[in-house]
DNA sequence: CTTGTTTGCACAATCGATGGTGCAAGAACT
DNA sequence: AGTTCTTGCACCATCGATTGTGCAAACAAG
């Protein structure tokens, strides 16, 4: 290795090689040269030294002095998801073709690990931050704003700047209109035997929640209090719902209605456990959307929430130049059983 | 909002406020004030001046000045599937407790975007990174050299740098076995009724084929060389291997044998356009292990990696003085059907 | 040949934190 | 009282890139 254990060029050793100054090197080098009067063999001999000696520029050093970074940070709850993952996924995309360097984090759905990422993030001066899945959205802004940090929200609203949200709303309605009308034909549901189960008390849930219910009174008349069970999002609570439900009534609800893949991890765990069962008469509609949960041996409706949509959005809002803190929605799709739609990955190149 | 608007605090902000000199303001800050022998009240005026104005260090400065980011970088082929997902947030609790930052990146599986990346993450002065699952191990060693920054294999393994992956024959050997071995009370298995799909030839999926052939042979007598196919990675060219096969011999194999999950998702796209097959005896066995892809209506087999083995392992090597090029292989484990594995997510706690 | 203009670049301050060095004031010791 | 330590901090260069300003040389105009 030619270069090795050495440590990285900077301006001034380009500078030395050459013979122009430091300045005249950074100007080359960073696209500023034609404002600065540079003449373009001076320029020409600066880049060559460049790329024979692997110039790249110290980020850290260019930070500090522009008070920018280059960074766009992505504030996640959780990776191991395929939700979040192929925000991950698609946020990355995008903040590539803008030529800057993304940085996902994740806080856990605590508030207060929220905002120490927040201010961790803002520390290394990242130029904007999607805070997504925040359990308090609202906490972040303070901290984002105290820095003069350019913001929004995503999957969860805030009140203090847009956010770019599911409609939950319309979702819980499709999902539930969903299931119900997948047992009509033959044994129609009574209002008792469709439940929901999981999510808490967070925008996304209260609105799917909402749907649910007047979805359930339109459909089916009723809409007992008692068919809302909001466990949290832990796999192991909603296990536990479903063990008591089954403690108590000797089986499943007929119809039920999984806020988040995250639960129906739950449900599979309840299922581990009663493996003599065969759930055949369930339908199980999850808020989310995984390939492989398509396919489980009982009909699953999916609800496929359109995140590129939602980043292609949250890119533009957030260029605006006064951005109103109102919200907006992206329609999510209904994905019947049994299907393996694209992703993210699709884009992607597989070379061999 | 008290500070609303105004640029952080600095240490000069807080030397003039504490009638300190700003070096001794950094001492107090960063923690080296014993050693320069501040007063005890000095520190303390100057910590709740800090605190009151909402001090945090930047580090830009601090990583220009000390050569280092607080930065450790993980670079991921694609962040959109469990194996990876799970990868990220393991890595990120690991570095969280060592009180750094996590930067988690993604490179396609591309040789020249994985060095690209690497520059960039380099420019940003990261502490150490973390090679997970790199097309071209060595190609990104290159670049970290050059620059002098500490890295690892992780996944895949490379020549120059110590390597911590999954003992992928071995791992290959147990899931071709209890595939054999879930047919053999009954309807045992023929050698061309025992495929292998998927993967392509990086490290992993050649010692995978090593193991599979080994235990064919061993316990079917024969190996015959059409049962590997290799398709890449990209779930629509493993669709495209089913649906060649399935249009040869107007059936799947009873026995497949999956590379990956990413793979899986292309067996679910050739399943989703043969609506009306029952797959009733198939088996599969998969090189990953996904909770819902475990409940699909045949039996799944899979296996489970030791992410946090393999993270955890790479975190001791990578701090040794004189780290050597070897591979440290980690144990994988077999999954039975229907078995829904707690994961990272577990370890968090669910507030409400 | 003198007086503008333009060209092409160098100089130096700056971003915020760090850490080596120096030095005054007080304490301890002879 | 004079000398030597110790305490407690201030000063300043430094990391690498950016950017406003200044200025000599080349050139054009009169």
């Amino acid at each position: 290795m030619a270069n090795s254990g050495k440590k990285k060029a900077t301006i001034y050793d380009l500078s030395v090689l050459s013979g122009s100054s430091p300045s005249t090197v950074s100007a080359v080098l960073n696209g500023t040269w034609q404002k600065r009067r540079i003449k373009e063999s001076t320029a020409e001999l600066i880049r060559s030294l460049a790329e024979t000696h692997q110039y790249t520029a110290n980020r850290q050093a260019r930070g500090l002095r522009s008070s920018r970074s280059g960074l766009i940070g992505l504030l996640l709850p959780i990776h191991d998801n395929r939700y979040f993952s192929s925000m991950a996924q698609t946020f990355e995309a995008h903040v590539r073709s803008k030529g800057q360097c993304p940085i996902v984090v994740s806080a856990s759905r605590d508030p207060e690990e929220e905002r120490k990422t927040a201010e961790t993030l803002i520390s290394y001066s990242i130029d904007e931050l999607f805070i997504c899945g925040a359990t308090d959205p609202d906490g972040v802004h303070e901290v984002c704003e105290a820095a003069g940090l350019k913001h929004i929200n995503i999957d969860l609203p805030g009140t203090k700047v847009p956010s770019v949200i599911s409609d939950n709303y319309e979702g819980g309605r499709m999902l539930t209109e969903a299931i119900v009308r997948h047992f009509q034909p033959t044994t129609p549901l009574a209002p008792d035997e469709l439940y929901l189960f999981g999510g808490r008390n967070d925008h996304a849930s209260r609105e799917r929640i909402r749907g649910f219910r007047a979805v359930k009174r339109e459909l089916l008349g009723q809409d007992p209090d008692e068919c809302i069970q909001p466990t949290g999002y832990a796999p192991n609570n909603a296990r536990l719902a479903f063990e008591a439900f089954y403690e108590k009534h000797g089986r499943l609800p007929r119809g039920l209605f999984v806020n988040s893949s995250i639960n129906f991890e739950g449900l599979l765990r309840f299922m581990a456990g009663h493996p003599h069962e065969n759930f055949a008469d369930l339908v199980v509609g999850c808020y989310d959307y995984d390939p492989f949960a398509s396919f489980l041996p009982f009909p699953v409706i999916m609800i496929r929430q359109d995140v590129e949509g939602m980043i292609t959005k949250a890119f533009e809002v957030i260029e605006e130049a006064r951005p109103q803190p109102r919200i907006h929605l992206i329609q999510p799709e209904l994905v019947q059983p049994r299907t393996a739609l694209t992703g993210p990955l699709d884009a992607l190149k597989d070379i061999e």
